[in-house]
DNA sequence: ACCTGAACACCGTTCAAGT
DNA sequence: ACCTGAACACCGTTCAAGT
């Protein structure tokens, strides 16, 4: 007894990082990991607890990484802008990952962190309860769809097509029917995700700038009595 | 030669979404669908091309049962919120499908159909070429991404866990560090997810509302001339 | 405490043989 | 043309035996 461990966590972290981002989301396997770091497959069950459990161990090593200056620079638009931009160039930085981050979920302190940066600045807008809830939410679902859209987006690239080729599958839908979506797939050929994510980003914080009305009561901190009258079914 | 054939892809259609539905997505197999058939998994590779293919169908059953009214009342805004609205309950109605929604792209009519009329809302802002395709996307991601903050949200419950264990769970965090997230936490245990839906999306149509600035040019339509000079680096 | 091979109950898919 | 069983090359994970 008393054995010493031969791995830890964080080098099965690592591993399963670099095996996903250079052999593919498919080729992660408690086998092949093992393979990679020269072992059999049950010795990973040491540090991990099943299959699903290093899936988020990979999502964790990705956002691990996210930076995003303590000192903000201007208001609270661009602190927003500033976080956001830095959580999706992490996300971005392992494209083969994404899967894995739409569908699992990790609670690291790395996305805490980033979750706590976010909601401070968005409470510089005036939101508290409810409505700061729900400019996280919109901030975060805008960056984990526009994440999904590099994925599997309708207009972007099948994998393995040309830009040429995917023009052409639209064109070659009918016109009178889908006029506006042949129209924008080829608009699309020649944007970039990068472009596209500013773009719509700065499009939501307008949103969150012009709806910040002044007189609307309800802005108490930290209270749990955050009314429920304006969250009833719409229409 | 000239056998009949015993099923039609709508049928493994039919079959697939209410396995998944019932069972859930961990229940779909080749083996298991062929089984709610009656016949052998072989006999599937008739209909359909791979198992991806498979998921695929089962993603379009979901689409295939949107629908909105095509006599829009009231201005664009109204009718994108009632076209994402439609989307959104589409999704919500089969919760266990989501993570292939997530990941699996479906290009049938049902899909299409939608997006034409969600850009035809969208153009009605005043927007073509890349704005539009810019709005689209917005749009677009928010309903995605709030689809997967139903699944995996970071202030959502975890799976069979109760509202007051949630908030247990984030309370233990460290106060000082995540005041905000903690506070987030227990305001997310009251709110819905559709209220939070409706807000999210209307916090984004306030942006493009106010976005529609008019003296900006580059309106022309249906050309393929958007220029790419707004669109580089913002940062 | 940690390691690990054998084994089990699954997968998706190829192949070859049927009608 | 469509059907289908056998077989192959994989999976994740349990178990039991090791140190």
């Amino acid at each position: 007894m008393g054995r010493p461990a031969k791995f830890n966590r964080e080098q099965l972290k690592a591993a399963a990082l670099a095996l996903v981002d250079e052999q593919g989301l498919a080729s992660l396997s408690m086998r092949t990991l093992a393979a990679a770091l020269g072992t059999g497959a049950m010795t990973l069950y040491n540090y991990v607890e099943t299959r699903q459990d290093l899936e988020i161990l990979v999502v964790e090593a990705v956002m691990a990484d996210v930076r995003w200056p303590k000192a903000m620079p201007g208001d609270w638009r661009e602190e927003v802008r500033v976080i956001a931009t830095a959580l999706w160039h992490a996300v971005r930085s392992h494209p083969q990952v994404i899967p894995l981050i739409l569908t699992r979920r990790s609670r690291t302190p790395a996305v805490f962190g980033a979750a706590e940066a976010l909601l401070r600045a968005l409470a510089r807008s005036g939101r508290a309860g409810h409505e700061l809830l729900v400019a996280f939410r919109a901030v975060s679902a805008l960056l984990i769809g526009m994440a999904q859209a590099e994925l599997a987006g309708p207009l972007t690239l099948q994998a393995g097509e040309s830009a040429e080729e995917t023009v052409a599958r639209f064109r070659a839908l009918p016109q009178e029917t889908y006029p506006r979506l042949i129209d924008i797939a080829t608009v699309a050929t020649e944007s970039s995700a990068e472009a596209e994510f500013h773009a719509t980003l700065d499009l939501l914080i307008e949103g969150l700038a012009a709806e910040r009305a002044p007189a609307r009561g309800r802005r108490q901190r930290g209270s749990k009595a955050v009314s429920a009258d304006r969250m009833q079914a719409r229409r």
